[in-house]
DNA sequence: AAGCTGTACAACCGCGGATAA
DNA sequence: CTTATCCGCGGTTGTACAGCT
């Protein structure tokens, strides 16, 4: 099918928020029908990964804690490059998210190890120093399938600038906390919000600018807003609740070109 | 202050597996 | 059984920012 002008590169908030209230709206299976349906010009593909690594409500941003970083380098010395399994071992982190720390950081650190000493026989981290044993001691494995992380249902939240919220003591030792394990993946549980903190990089200035925390209720009430004014505007809605198995059949032909309410909002 | 380099992270691409038709 | 489509994964690239000279 030619695709007319997908759209590429950086993901607007419009688009962010697009996209999660389209994928609150039907689950975050079907990316080419939600790519299609909520107007956005992204691929599916492009849709999903920007869910998995950015929007999802899971997402535990920021530092990697030191746990975390023995964890990964445990696991990779165990199973290579594996990333999407190690994530399932790192509740919040994607394996997106791991594969650039490992890059980054974690690489140059094996390799001094390897070069100082004989593999893993201890891994150290000045602060504090675990056998590969006990490291799976206290982070027991479990294997699933699959890595459906969540409940389209339940909590948004992070996302690009409207979403996030900086807990500005970054993020709870991930040792002490309870973990709700879903199919798949787990979370932790912080009592009903998640913690969510800033990406690095932009970190300082953005904290600055914002010590900003976006509320879920506002995330919602942008939602909200989204949603009353797709229910009286777009043409999807005449169709629901039964566009879903419409699309199935007819999706290009009724949808060619949804315009896009959120911009017809903003301007 | 300006330029350079390294780091961090978001996003794309291509491939392979799973599943539906 | 074959083919088409979708999804997920791992590799790679692009870009913004921070720190250093």
């Amino acid at each position: 099918m030619v695709q007319e002008e997908t759209r590429k590169g950086p993901w607007t908030e419009h688009e962010d928020v697009q996209l999660v209230f389209y994928v609150n709206l039907f689950g975050d299976r079907r990316w080419d029908f939600i790519a299609k349906v909520s107007g956005l010009k992204r691929t599916g593909k492009s849709c999903r990964l920007r869910w998995v690594n950015y929007l999802h409500p899971g997402l535990k941003r920021g530092k990697m804690t030191p746990h975390e970083e023995r964890l990964v380098l445990e696991l990779h010395a165990k199973w290579g490059n594996r990333w999407s399994r190690i994530a399932r071992k790192l509740p919040g982190r994607t394996d997106n998210e791991i594969k650039n720390y490992w890059r980054t950081h974690m690489r140059k650190k094996a390799q001094e190890r390897k070069q100082a000493m004989s593999p893993l026989s201890s891994i150290s981290n000045n602060s504090s120093s675990a056998s590969s044993n006990a490291l799976v001691d206290y982070m027991p494995v479990v294997e699933t399938k699959e890595r459906s992380f969540y409940d389209t249902g339940g909590v948004l939240a992070p996302s690009s600038s409207i979403f996030r919220s900086y807990s500005s003591s970054n993020n709870p030792p991930m040792d002490s906390m309870p973990v709700i394990e879903t199919k798949g993946q787990s979370f932790y549980d912080t009592g009903g919000d998640l913690e969510i903190s800033a990406p690095k990089g932009k970190k300082d200035k953005e904290v600055e600018a914002s010590e900003k925390v976006y509320p879920m209720d506002d995330i919602w009430k942008d939602i909200d807003l989204s949603e009353n004014f797709l229910t009286m505007t777009s043409p999807i809605w005449n169709y629901c609740p039964d566009l879903q198995w419409m699309m199935e059949e007819e999706e290009s032909k009724m949808f060619p070109a949804i315009s896009d309410p959120f911009f017809a909002l903003a301007g």
